[in-house]
DNA sequence: TTCATAAGCCCCGGA
DNA sequence: GGCTTATGAA
């Protein structure tokens, strides 16, 4: 008999040392809190029978979130709403599992959406079980625990373990190299639909021979299959991956090696899945394999999901997952979480009123004891357009601030990352702290990227795309043509294109420029390989971007971003001090988004609402909700009620993110592609309950949101508006439009009004605010001059590279280039 | 081959 | 409006 207890190895990461079953081994970890480790319902008997003996970490849990740590044995779902606490269970329920000595750290799988969320889990365990857990190796996400299984076991799929991992754009450009070597027009079939098919297929688990006829035939006149095999093959050639392989390789290797499958059976004894509800079909049978042991032995699997906060099904997620799970694993305990321990009343009931609007909800109602009358309502806002919006944020944040409100506990949660800009712009001129989380990634700015294909090529000397963007980065008079005659070379040897530039310079093939500048690439190259195993990583990684001549190439840069270009490669270097080695470091970086930021600063973070999943803040503010943004058109387009549904959700998510203040903002103007366009409030407004929502005076605004009017804008009577926005006036006014003020907008009627404006640009160039003009001092000499050095409150000393009016495009030393108002600014 | 300018696309969300 | 890619002249 097994109790899923007495057959745990005696040595904590061994798994071929498998003992026999049976035999009695050495406890493991003494268990806090004195229980014995008897295993099974009799450990939990005793656990519940004597009071006394339960471990701190237990009290505390409402009998819900208790069950759903202490039901260790056999398959767990657990039905998480918002704010209930769901972190905590898992924390915990790992804790008990480690202290009650059923598994060492290494003997659990946890499996969580983003690596944020696994750090944190491992600090939070940490803290319960005393530190005494030496980390965690088999929690993360889904690709990262897939990255470390394919490592162990590469050559069982036909790779090499050291192989490299293509990102999304990676993935694009070879994609694109194989149409056009298919002679099929790229323009027409464009690269980036197709890497998103294959990113589609293999969501759902499907390899080349197994994606459905009508798929293969949809793109490229019926080439969809073959392009797609053609895809895996170079990969292979490549000794690479890209994110669907880290789920689908695994999957495979299990299927064909049942004596790999069986060794992870026997390892993981618990497993344990976050955000169960985004996990896609790929995921799921990743776990499926994993979690379904041989009859008799038990599976202790634990899912936590919530079906209202499923928003991935853009990316294959499946919430059927969460309602097959019964069915997966027969005889499952479900438990849900209904007791809301994060927001005010008014919040979660606007949360539960608006989600309501959704079928085929698996329904959980949440609740919560908090009622404090002095509470705030959600709160609902109108303006102008999006700058007015930022505007109004930034002046809340200010008031908030100055009611001693750290900007730690507030967020800005927008919809599309492109709706940050507006914000930071507003508050670099305000001087707030802000940071974007999930923003613009360290990794993706081109100066770490091309350093990147340089220590990537040096570990891998078979990763083509890595060499076809340095080879000629920095110029080394190596253009097309002598590419594509690499590439020809290389793919008729069948070899990679470095080996083949090794291979050509000894022959005549080349012109004597263009060979001597090979020659002295792949010297270089072989250089630093021989420099891989004797060398510390960093001081290599410095010799190589010296010796490349690619840190002269910025040196020499006289353009406005390269200093801040060699300050990237310096953190890019600085942050390599983390790891062992160089590919070590690459692992990470082809896996971990997020930069570490500073957290010490208070300042307010920025996001879009697919990365607050998971998070809280005090106050919440969630701009931009309008239809077309919010929903957003091509969810609606694409997704048609199931599109919008997940729109509901995820508005669902960033209401429940809040836990005391939550404002709402809606815009009557928005720029699309550059290109102002009015717009409708959001259908999502409507649906939000009265009782618990308030709609704020629009003071200073036209939104009309309360005057039953919103949707009618002065820009309806105004034909064409292209040419209007067009002009050079209107570009003006923008581009020195951040000193408008309230007062600007204040003394309106929501009546439209449309000005002639800035008359040098002639009676065409009608422009919405004459008072503006006026106000942005454009001619006006400033009382600075290009190269003054200037001292500024938050971002301290820099050099003024450019005027325009009164506003300074200013280099700091620290921050970067940043444009801020002259007023904040002092001659130094 | 390289640089400058024009054209075109885009901006939904992420490991 | 801003970024990337295509085009054409030096």
């Amino acid at each position: 008999m097994s109790n899923g207890f007495d057959d745990i190895p005696f040595f904590d990461e061994e798994p071929a040392a498998r003992p026999a079953r049976g035999g009695h081994q050495p406890a493991p970890p003494a268990p806090a809190g004195g229980s014995t480790a008897l295993g099974g319902i009799a450990a939990r008997a005793m656990a519940a029978r004597d009071q006394h003996r339960v471990p701190d970490y237990l009290s505390g849990l409402n009998p819900e979130q208790r069950e759903a740590v202490e039901s260790l044995d056999g398959p767990v779902l657990v039905l998480a709403g918002a704010g209930t606490g769901k972190t905590r269970v898992l924390t915990t329920r790992i804790a008990h599992i480690l202290a009650s000595g059923r598994a060492f750290p290494s003997q659990i799988l946890a499996v969580t959406f983003t690596n944020k969320a696994a750090r944190e889990m491992k600090e939070r365990v940490g803290v319960l079980v005393g530190g005494a857990v030496e980390g965690m190796p088999w929690m993360g996400t889904f690709h990262s625990i897939g990255v470390k299984l394919l490592r162990r076991h590469a050559e069982l799929v036909g790779l090499k373990s050291s192989f490299t991992i293509l990102d999304t754009d990676d993935v694009v450009r070879l994609v694109k190299q194989l149409i056009q070597a298919d002679g099929i027009d790229d323009k027409r079939w464009p690269a980036k639909q197709f890497a998103q098919m294959i990113d589609g297929w293999k969501n759902k688990g499907l390899g080349p021979a197994e994606i459905p006829e009508g798929d293969a035939r949809s793109f490229a006149n019926g080439k969809g299959r073959e392009l797609y095999a053609a895809y895996q093959a170079r990969l292979m050639t490549l000794n690479a991956c890209d994110f669907g392989d880290l789920l689908l390789h695994p999957i495979r290797m299990f299927r064909t090696n049942p004596d790999v499958l069986r060794e992870y059976h026997d390892k993981f004894r618990y497993i344990l899945v976050d955000e169960y509800q985004d996990t896609n079909t790929a995921q799921y049978m990743w776990l499926r394999l994993l979690a379904q042991r041989p009859k008799g032995v038990p599976q202790n699997v634990c899912c936590v999901g919530d079906d209202d906060q499923s928003i991935y099904g853009w990316r294959g997620a499946e919430v059927d997952n969460i309602l097959r799970f019964e069915k997966d694993f027969p005889g499952a305990k479900v438990i849900k979480l209904e007791r809301n321990y994060r927001s005010t009343e008014h919040i979660l009931g606007a949360a539960a009123h608006l989600i309501a609007h959704n079928e085929g909800r698996l329904g959980k109602t949440l609740f919560t004891d908090r009622t404090d009358p002095n509470d705030d309502k959600v709160q609902v806002h109108a303006a102008w357009d999006s700058e007015e919006e930022a505007r109004a944020v930034g002046e809340e944040i200010e008031q908030l601030q100055r009611n001693q409100h750290p900007l730690n506990n507030m967020a800005i949660l927008v919809r599309a990352s492109f709706q940050m800009r507006e914000f930071e712009d507003r508050f670099v001129t305000l001087g707030l702290n802000y940071r974007v989380i999930g923003g613009p990634r360290f990794y993706e700015r081109l100066e770490i990227r091309d350093a990147l294909a340089y220590f990537r090529l040096v570990c891998q000397p078979a990763d083509d795309l890595a060499f076809e963007r340095i080879v000629n980065t920095p110029k080394r008079g190596l253009g097309d043509t002598t590419v594509r005659a690499l590439h020809d070379y290389a793919r008729k040897r069948d070899i990679p294109m470095l080996a083949a530039t090794a291979d050509i310079v000894e022959t005549d093939e080349m012109k004597p420029k263009p060979r001597k500048s090979l020659f002295d690439v792949v010297s270089m190259f072989q250089r630093w390989q021989g420099l891989l195993e004797t060398t510390p990583h960093t001081e290599l990684a410095e010799t190589i971007l010296e010796e490349s001549g690619y840190t002269d190439m910025w040196k020499n840069d006289k353009s406005a971003e390269a200093p801040g270009r060699l300050e990237n490669l310096k953190e890019l270097i600085r942050s390599m001090e983390a790891f062992e080695s160089m590919r070590g470091f690459l692992e990470h970086i082809a896996l971990v988004m997020d930069v570490e930021q500073n957290a010490e600063l208070d300042a307010v973070s920025i996001m879009t609402l697919h990365s607050a999943k998971g998070l809280e803040f005090e106050t919440v503010f969630l701009p931009g909700w309008e239809e077309g943004l919010f929903p957003h058109q091509r969810a609606l387009d694409e997704g048609g009620r199931s599109g919008l549904e997940e729109e509901r959700r995820l508005a669902y998510v960033g209401l429940t993110r809040a836990k005391r203040r939550c404002h709402i903002w809606f815009v009557s103007n928005r720029r699309i592609h550059g290109l102002w366009q009015s717009t409708l409030p959001s259908r999502f407004l409507d649906e939000l309950p009265v009782t618990h929502v308030e709609v704020s005076e629009a003071d200073q605004s036209y939104g009309g949101y309360n005057r039953g009017g919103y949707g009618q804008s002065r820009f309806d009577k105004q034909e064409p508006f292209a040419n209007t926005y067009s002009t050079p006036g209107w570009k003006r006014a923008q581009a020195n439009k951040t000193d408008a003020t309230r007062d600007n907008w204040g003394n309106r009627s929501g009546v439209s009004i449309e000005r002639i404006g800035y008359g040098e640009s002639g009676p065409k160039a009608r422009t919405i605010d004459g008072e503006l003009i006026a106000k942005s001092r454009i001619d006006e000499p400033s009382k600075f001059t290009v190269g003054d050095r200037v001292f500024h409150i938050k971002f301290g000393n820099g050099n003024i590279a450019g005027i325009e009016g009164n506003k300074l495009t200013i280099d700091f030393d620290r921050a970067g280039q940043k444009r801020v108002l002259d007023g904040f600014v002092e001659k130094v």
